[in-house]
DNA sequence: TGTTGAATTAACCATTCAGTCAAACTATCT
DNA sequence: AGATAGTTTGACTGAATGGTTAATTCAACA
């Protein structure tokens, strides 16, 4: 009984992701997704009671899902910065590939309603930080600091570091964003597209640390593992 | 008379990509373009058949004022690759700065429905290129094998033209379709985020150069206007 | 095997919304 | 003024859809 209810609650989150993400909140329609979790639709309201707050369970999870990683990464103090700009690129992209739809998904969803933001984030991030006085909404900040450090140090070239980390995800996110447009134009199937994002990790680092490092060489590169 | 019904027919259309702009097809209601454009609704489809035709002809010219003056500037014959790649970022940001629901707009309308490309590019952007064989869908496989051929020469960095020129257009793009986030994390308010992303075009043009250029310093730097 | 509470279902309700229609209005020309 | 063609409008329709309900099934247990 219990055991059943589980499954079913899981079915229906399952299927509810799949339908939002395609469809967004306002095109999905309750029967495509109790259909889709191949219950009744009277069940999908049984177990939770409206549309709004199905949506809001999954874009939660999606949320989190797209940004807890990355917030971890950028303030993790066992790794040198720049170690941590190469496993933000990978581990976003990786995150992006297994999980097309996300990007597109999160970025309409908090565009058509940024107040989310404020609770989405103060929320359940708060499972990360906190150890310090660096709240999760900071961390942006405070890596963007380190940069300043570094370029004060005399290490890194010259540049705005807010502008720098945007570019950085962009260079990640965007082109899952406008996936269509990338195969469309440079003609590639499903099949070369995810080849083609695979290899953009390597590719995307060494820009990263064109822009950044000074005397950077591709060559010689920077510690891909270990510290720096 | 005459007169009339094109001002109305423009009050139509501005009223259309408004709400179209905001809600997508799917949240938009007829009635809300109806009022926002000051008349009955049954006018609107009086000259509108349909809320799918509205849409496709708001949608058309948007994705144009996306696509072309870019497009344009990839292929023109009197720039050189630099001053090319100089133009395009100021051109894209420019474009997105003035009509900052432009990009999500377009990226999630053509997410939804990405065998609309096919007719969109097809359809009106026979205006630009034919001159010789290059047809419009290529030239952004045109303009990766220029690239190529800088880099051949041994003018460019090893890098990989398509990931490049995806590089570009993210860096333009996505900080307008992530807007919310951007403005969120580091703390913007509306005067800020503009300023911001008004600054943030020099900044790009930097980095697309110090990823391609060999030898580049923001200093000495490439000719602003006028030929390479 | 009968009782109980949770889970499932078909049928239904209320609302929203794109699209229609016929009547009314307006401008222009004769 | 009357006729004509173009335009506007309020009232309406039908389909879609989120949500409810009451009856039924099912699983567990005494």
């Amino acid at each position: 009984m219990l055991k059943k209810e589980i499954q079913t609650e899981q079915k229906i989150l399952e299927a509810a992701r799949k339908v939002f993400q395609r469809s967004g909140i306002g095109g999905a329609r309750m029967q495509e997704i109790a259909d889709e979790a191949e219950i009744n639709k009277a069940s999908l309201h049984y177990y939770y009671r409206s549309k709004e707050k199905l949506f809001q369970t999954v874009f939660q999870e999606d949320f989190h899902q797209f940004m807890i990683p990355q917030f971890k990464i950028m303030r993790d103090p066992s790794l040198s910065l720049e170690e941590r700009i190469r496993t933000f690129i990978t581990s976003y992209s990786e995150t992006m590939v297994e999980n097309l739809h996300l990007p597109l998904f999160i970025l309409h969803e908090i565009s058509r309603n940024p107040d989310r933001l404020v609770y989405l984030v103060k929320g359940k991030m708060g499972m990360i930080a906190d150890e310090d006085n660096v709240s999760e909404i900071q961390i942006p900040t405070a890596f963007a600091r380190q940069i300043r450090e570094g370029i004060n140090r005399g290490d890194y070239h010259e540049v705005d570091p807010e502008q720098y980390i945007i570019s950085l995800i962009s260079m990640c996110v965007f082109p899952f964003a406008g996936r269509p447009m990338v195969k469309f134009f440079f003609n590639k199937d499903d099949e070369q597209y995810r080849e083609f994002m695979q290899k953009r990790q390597d590719e995307i680092i060494d820009y990263a640390f064109r822009i950044l490092l000074k005397g950077y060489q591709p060559g010689k590169s920077v510690a891909s593992k270990g510290k720096g």
